[in-house]
DNA sequence: AGTGCGGCCTGTCCGC
DNA sequence: TGCGGACAGGCCGCAC
């Protein structure tokens, strides 16, 4: 599923192609997403030029004079840049026409995703207007969820999942930061050290840019039809990896399920 | 306010 | 070989 690495590398992927040029149509083959798409979006954005496109969190946003198109991945989504007359396939559900010829098309089979509208800032909009900071800002560090912690009896991964503490860290990087930073997913977030949560913010850091530029390296050309997005493959030393021996120390990687999520990590190195 | 969890979906994999 | 069922997962929104 895309997480914030993959989505930020789809907007450096399709922005060039966004930038500067006009909406010439726009096809709604299954308004059926996480939301239904408003009825009226396509002819709100026909016509409109693409002024900037955006990521806050996992959302994009393509901001025209008129207002903002929000685009989610969910789980299963994946934007191409293709010839507007390239036939739609399966789980096709959108395309953005533009004026050289080419579509934004987007698929979404399990259709966790959302493409929504907004006319006003939409980073005021329901959505994204209680989102925590951006993991790779100066406003997300270790002090930040050091403070917002005390309290909180819940396992740590959750609160690190929690998109009100930071946004962007889903359930992989999420399993990797506390393992990089030695700390056990299930410990109480409140009874964690400040020194400890200095070392997540900073490992949470260092695997979202590691990935990122994973991304960059392997970048898919949004252009083609096989340019399908999917996991980069940045090396994960938990995650997916139970039964295996632990990187640092050899332990067997465990997995549990903590939050109604699968969780890996190390008995021996995170407490 | 914090926490837990149901629900939305479909492709994939497993066991029978 | 076919088929049912479990599983995966982001994240909203409700219940406690």
């Amino acid at each position: 599923m895309p997480e914030l690495p993959e989505v930020e590398t789809t907007r450096r992927g399709i922005e060039p192609y966004l930038l500067g040029h006009r909406v010439e149509r726009v096809v709604v083959r299954d308004p059926r997403l996480r939301w239904p798409i408003p009825a009226e979006l396509p002819d709100t954005l026909r016509g409109q030029c693409i002024e900037a496109v955006e990521r806050r969190a996992k959302y994009l946003l393509l901001r025209t004079r008129a207002g903002t198109a929000i685009l989610h991945l969910g789980m299963s989504g994946s934007l191409r840049v293709l010839p507007a007359q390239t036939p739609a396939e399966r789980h096709d559900h959108v395309d953005i026409v533009l004026d050289s010829g080419l579509t934004l098309r987007l698929r979404d089979p399990r259709r966790f995703g959302a493409v929504l509208w907004t006319g006003e800032d939409p980073l005021r909009h329901p959505l994204l207007a209680k989102l925590g900071p951006e993991p790779l800002t100066d406003a997300f560090d270790g002090e930040r969820i050091y403070r917002l912690s005390r309290g909180r009896r819940g396992p740590v991964k959750n609160f690190i999942m929690d998109n009100h503490v930071v946004v962007g860290l889903g359930n992989i990087y999420a399993n990797e930061a506390l393992f990089r930073a030695r700390i056990h997913p299930s410990r109480a977030a409140g009874r964690i050290a400040r020194e400890r949560y200095a070392k997540l913010a900073e490992t949470a850091k260092t695997v979202l840019t590691e990935a990122i530029a994973a991304g960059g390296t392997t970048l898919r050309d949004f252009t083609r039809e096989d340019g399908n997005p999917g996991y980069f493959r940045i090396e994960l030393k938990v995650y997916g990896h139970a039964g295996e021996p632990c990187p640092e120390c050899g332990a067997t990687i465990r997995q549990t399920v903590i939050g109604q999520r699968s969780s890996y990590y190390c008995p021996h190195c995170q407490r």
